[in-house]
DNA sequence: CTTTGTGAAATTATTCACAGCA
DNA sequence: TGCTGTGAATAATTTCACAAAG
């Protein structure tokens, strides 16, 4: 078997929703698993679920399937997830509190350590346990407690220069809650949660479902 | 030219940040835009943009580009932003409340005129302008209120019976803020999002960016 | 008989490149 | 010249289908 490969950014996103079901079989009881099982939980395909896994390496028994077990720790290493993460957050609004009140995080293994704003009034409360800082703090917060995501929860407006400032102070990667686009670095990786554009979705796949197949318009076969 | 199509799905994911950049564009004064101008925008390549909108006609004028407005009104109407969206939000508790006060959803044409919750101790409560009511009320509310979409903010284990309600009560789309798999009849849309995930993702492209460009045990190139 | 791993085929999405209009 | 619309080429992803292994 060769040895280098890129792995195919929509084997990436599934991934995780292995590892979840992984998870919740192996609590479930379940020793071994197949990759017909795995799809169905999520529904994809058998083959679908095998290519995904090979991309790692062969670890399933013709005949038999997966150690659930193995295959989940096999796969929570690939992904970074056999060790803790300190994460900063930036914007303690209306967002940024139910990030902070969302334990679920702290579950998985994704810490927030610091929280940060911008604005007078709210640094130096406390909520859901953090004590909110000054911006200033940032680089020196990034270095002392090892942080390595920044979380932005603040208006789009600002959201590209705070950005900045979390590179600048040092972050590997940032979770963007903004809805607006962010011009990184190529090594800081950015992943982005955009509830407008999500309810757009919707709002289109309804739109089209009923009613209308296309756009009145017409346009060719694309 | 033809006159029926299917809209590639990364087509409809890209359709709502157009329209996001041709508001913010138009905002800025700008009448006339180019293919290549909303690209570099978003990181798209220009190629990429009028693909997008060749999907819905034709109305960019060589040499010249869109007009913005006129643009921007046609993706409006296409994505059924061109009127308001009544929703249900069902499960008021951290993620819910974050929901219930995010008014950047009211601006957007899109209301929670309904909030549910199961426990008896938040039913009843005002949060946000929104008082809470017993599930038992939903079919009712999502008849007399009109509702469309339902958005799911409870715990992973109840959402596919929350969905199931939601169904059953008369909506044509739901959001999903819980951590699990939906099954639905098809002609329900269901959009998701998942924090975990989204971190899980970035986690590991951190991972991979740095150090080990693969996983050890190697495998082939998938 | 069941289920993996995987080439080969099919499908889907993106980029190229250029004719034609302003 | 600048820019759209689009067929053709390329690249990426998924599905098929089957040999080999338990």
């Amino acid at each position: 078997m060769p040895e280098r490969m890129r792995i195919p950014k929509p084997t990436a996103r599934r991934l995780s929703l292995y590892l979840r079901e992984l998870n919740d079989s192996i609590q479930a009881g379940r020793v071994r698993i197949s990759s017909k099982l795995l799809g169905d939980a999520l529904g994809l395909t058998d083959a679908q679920v095998r290519k995904d896994l090979a991309c790692f390496g062969q670890f399933g028994q013709p005949g038999v399937g997966y150690r659930a077990a193995d295959l989940c720790a096999r796969i929570r290493h690939i992904m970074g997830r056999d060790h803790g993460w300190n994460m900063a957050l930036v914007g303690v609004g209306n967002i940024g509190r139910a990030i902070l009140a969302y334990h679920r995080f702290q579950d998985d293994g994704f810490q927030i350590v610091s929280a940060f704003d911008q604005s007078p009034q709210i640094v130096g409360q406390t909520i859901s346990g953090q004590k909110v800082l000054p911006m200033e703090m940032l680089p020196q917060e990034v270095r002392t407690r090892e942080i390595r995501i920044g979380v932005i929860a603040t208006p789009a407006e600002t959201a590209q220069e705070v950005a900045d400032r979390l590179v600048d102070a040092g972050v590997e990667g940032i979770l963007n809650f903004a809805p607006r686009r962010l011009n990184m670095p190529p090594q800081v990786s950015v992943g982005t949660v955009d509830l407008t554009v999500a309810l757009e979705q919707l709002a289109f796949e309804i739109s089209i479902v009923r009613g209308r197949g296309t756009t009145e318009v017409g346009a060719k076969t694309c």
